[in-house]
DNA sequence: GCAATAAAGAAAGATAATTTCGTCTGATAG
DNA sequence: CTATCAGACGAAATTATCTTTCTTTATTGC
């Protein structure tokens, strides 16, 4: 169970993963070693599951950003496999749902320019038996976007 | 420009965004200091926009992720605003795309389960003025996410 | 070749992480 | 009501790491 002191520690670091324990144990209203038990505990106990650099897209030459909705012929595994096997090694695919709706996954993909993303569904996921149709969403803006949780709607233990 | 060891040093931290200045050096295969230098200046320079650490959205209650696919009855700023605002005021809401194609914007949700999602979109979304409809695609599993960028398709500097 | 520039490495000084230990608070059983 | 025990906090000492400075090594242009 969470009380506030690890809800405080987990939304700091949603939020700046790189803080030092020194920062962090002040920011939360603790002294150096509990803040720094804790935060062990939550990354032993698996709260936290890594920590990422985030980096700028732009910066890095990656343009283009689309969600993909894939139909397959059916649902047979050995008609998945060969789609998936695709998925988990094209570094261009961030993220593959299985989708409830019209289609059946939907992925996140980032490629340098439309005709990357051309080459990548022409060349790569439509050339995978099993995959019936792609229907491509471009995202052109993005008026939100962030990795962080909502942590307001956690149960907090004692220590109120 | 990138060369090579810059490029390790986003592939690492991108895996690992903790991971000290001395580890960060073994693995890229520079000493101490420059690995160092090299580091501020991709933050400097904003190839990094950020650390952030990674929760386990299971552990912390939060069980239904959704995509809603938003259609607005029209274009205009006035009608655009009361939804924008709505979305970044709601922590729940994590990614909101303009999107090309059928619907306007597609939303990445999460909550904590169904009721909650069904309060959000009747509730909030729903009641935004301008929203004409919503169409929901929940993930059921993920048979890949990843936040990671592909770094394969960068132009390298010298120093190959 | 030789100077000038840019980046690497070594080492020292500053800072921060991690451990240890003593203390306090609150719960429970006698 | 008091004694005991568990759990967690904080101060301080130790250890490790970061950050700077200075020197050395490559590379480029003249």
């Amino acid at each position: 169970m969470l009380d506030k002191f690890d809800i405080s520690i987990l939304a700091a670091l949603q939020n700046n993963g790189r803080l030092s324990n020194r920062e962090l144990a002040d920011k939360i209203g603790l002294s150096n070693a509990p803040c720094w038990r804790r935060l062990k505990r939550l990354e032993d106990e698996r709260y936290i599951s890594g920590y990422k650099a985030e980096l700028d897209g732009k910066k890095i030459n990656l343009n283009v950003m689309a969600f993909a909705q894939v139909s397959m012929d059916n649902h047979h595994p050995e008609t998945l496999e060969p789609f998936l096997t695709i998925v988990s090694n094209c570094p261009e695919i961030q993220e593959c749902h299985s989708v409830s709706g019209d289609c059946d996954y939907l992925l996140k993909v980032v490629t340098r320019d439309l005709d990357s993303y051309d080459e990548l569904l022409s060349h790569k996921l439509l050339q995978a038996k099993g995959v019936r149709s792609v229907s491509t969403m471009f995202s052109m803006r993005q008026p939100k976007i962030t990795r962080e949780f909502p942590l307001t709607e956690l149960p907090i233990g004692d220590a109120t």
